[in-house]
DNA sequence: ACACTCATGTAAGCTGTTACATGATTAA
DNA sequence: TTAATCATGTAACAGCTTACATGAGTGT
């Protein structure tokens, strides 16, 4: 929750930058996780400021508007690793989930390998509630629902496979927890 | 736009439920779509009895609390064909375009064929911009990024697959259009 | 005694978008 | 001349969730 005040935290934290930046930068993934309007992101950043989680300075520009450039404060980071430490929401959308992964270099390696393994355990369990509607005889019948399930499963399949591919890479990095 | 209005339309087109019915329905597919919440399901629905949409019956239940049930009217059809005979909004979510699918019975085969190819081109732009993406050499130093494009390939990549399969299970339904 | 399901509904609040305003600069 | 980019900001609105209210029945 409060999903665009933690995401704005997290990129200020990996870089400075000001709102027309984070703009140009979401833009590039919009697809994924869209891209923030004005009207909610310079709010989110001016609150940002007067709660002390980031400082800001003003770029005079030649040629152009002046740029505020917001920069992480300790205060933030703080309340940043309380946010990214708690566990994700059990329903959380892929988008949430994307955003999350997003920050994932605030986490420690061992952090982002929970949060994979979350999001692992969340698809499975959304697998089996698709794999359940399919046995369904009425779902059987009307080929819309079966076209919207069968997207479902193969999404969630492809999600799956993603999830342990990602996770053979880091497991090497771990010291301990391997599951058979 | 104006999504949970047409969608609700468009599932009383396929069955005469009670929003309760609908609540339930929807549960199943909570992890594609969401289930809306009561506070927002219930209003649509007097708003659609109210317009004339829909016409409404009171089942008195024995035991437990009346049901009201709605069933689609001709003015509801009519609406509901005009919003579905116009093409998806081109930056449509994953959800959007899985309610449409849903509601895809009250397309002609044709229709929902179209549909399938505009989410087809919609998904390859989608790639093609984060491939590009990941071709910016910032992109490649932060293991976040990376992360997320590379996710973002891996769901992209594999809901091409799917609609390229699920095309070609209804290219033979249809009489011309075949792309080499 | 407590909590849950069935079934509908209302009101308050949060989050976000759209549409606008500013104002200089540059390209068609 | 018109539009677009740069850059920030405000106000109005749309859409949805949460939390509550009702009230009978059913299970532990």
């Amino acid at each position: 929750m409060v999903s665009l005040r933690y995401f704005v935290l997290g990129l200020l934290a990996q870089q400075s930058m000001s709102g027309y930046d984070i703009k140009g930068f979401l833009k590039g993934l919009s697809w994924l996780i869209g891209s923030p309007s004005g009207g909610s992101l310079y709010p989110v950043l001016r609150a940002l400021r007067r709660e002390g989680m980031v400082t800001m300075e003003v770029i005079p520009g030649l040629d152009r508007p002046p740029r505020k450039i917001y920069t992480i404060a300790e205060r933030g980071r703080c309340d940043l690793r309380l946010w990214i430490e708690q566990p994700a929401e059990p329903n959380a959308s892929l988008k949430a989930f994307v955003m999350r992964l997003l920050l994932a270099s605030n986490f420690s390696d061992a952090a982002l390998v929970a949060h994979l393994e979350q999001r692992r355990a969340q698809v499975a369990a959304h697998c089996h509630a698709l794999n359940q509607a399919v046995a369904m005889p009425q779902t059987r019948d009307d080929l819309c629902q079966f076209l919207a399930i069968d997207y479902g499963v193969a999404m969630a399949t492809a999600e799956q496979r993603w999830l342990d591919q990602t996770l053979d890479k880091f497991s090497g990095r771990l010291p301990s927890q391997e599951d058979p």
